[in-house]
DNA sequence: TCTTCTATGTAGCCAAGGCTACATTCAGGG
DNA sequence: CCCTGAATGTAGCCTTGGCTACATAGAAGA
């Protein structure tokens, strides 16, 4: 197969996806989050059920999960805000699905597909290959 | 969130990814299976548990459903072998991966983190995309 | 031959992320 | 004042992808 070897480092690298998907959904959940705040001025249930098109009950099993992450907070009024890490992860993560679009964007790729394919990139992809892309947009 | 929306289209993405996550395994066997193949001349449980680094346990019931997909077979042996689907898979995902590695060195990514990024990535990638990277390189 | 090691398989457990069905609570309209 | 609809929550089920522990089966050596 055109030279693709099957080493050992290939197992340290499947560890390392199942590692990146586990984060994944608390990462959308509080991007989501600081979007819907930044938005509407509020995070509910309903909202993120609008976002991800689940059930309310998944959105709820989720954020109980990302509750004891420390990630989100409830607040009096029965929404939802994000903690001091919760934001920090937030902007780290909106800013690096920008970043990707952006970049998708400079190669040619259409909108609608660069933010559809970022949506499934920007979880996969190192410090260093974020930076290439970022001087690649700056070289231009 | 510099601009961020949070859109009704967002529901369709995340079920994109979703889908996509649920076709990563069976492509990273198929691709495994296939390297092996060439390799060694033979794809069994242990080869895969070697390459995927979980418990051979694990490998059976992958493969139980793969070949429920009608990916793989069963050879006398005791190994397994793909199927014409499952050879088109395999070959269409190590080029894929080819490419998306070849494209992160182009960027000055180096050859380690290439290979780890790609592997996260490569699934949720699109059609456009790919060509965009391909047309990139081929602009060199 | 007997024993031991390797490979494979089964049973059964866990967590995450989906779901439907059934409460409950609360606001607003009739 | 009641009823209805929206929002939230609970119970319980499914699938996928991990795991350990235990059971074979077959090869290979003592």
């Amino acid at each position: 197969m055109r030279g693709r070897t099957v080493s050992k480092k290939a197992a340290a690298r499947h560890n390392r996806v199942r590692k990146q998907h586990s984060d994944e959904l608390a990462e959308d959940y509080v991007e989501a989050i600081g979007a819907l705040l930044g938005e509407r001025g509020q995070a509910r249930v309903t909202d993120l059920q609008g976002v991800f098109g689940v059930s309310h009950v998944s959105v709820i099993r989720a954020l109980k999960r990302i509750e004891e992450r420390g990630l989100v907070e409830r607040t009096e009024a029965g929404g939802y805000e994000l903690t001091r890490t919760g934001k920090a992860i937030a902007e780290a993560s909106a800013e690096r699905h920008d970043l990707v679009v952006r970049f998708l964007l400079a190669l040619g790729v259409s909108s609608g597909q660069a933010e559809a394919d970022a949506e499934g990139m920007e979880h996969h992809l190192s410090e260093e290959s974020l930076r290439a892309m970022k001087a690649f947009l700056e070289s231009q």
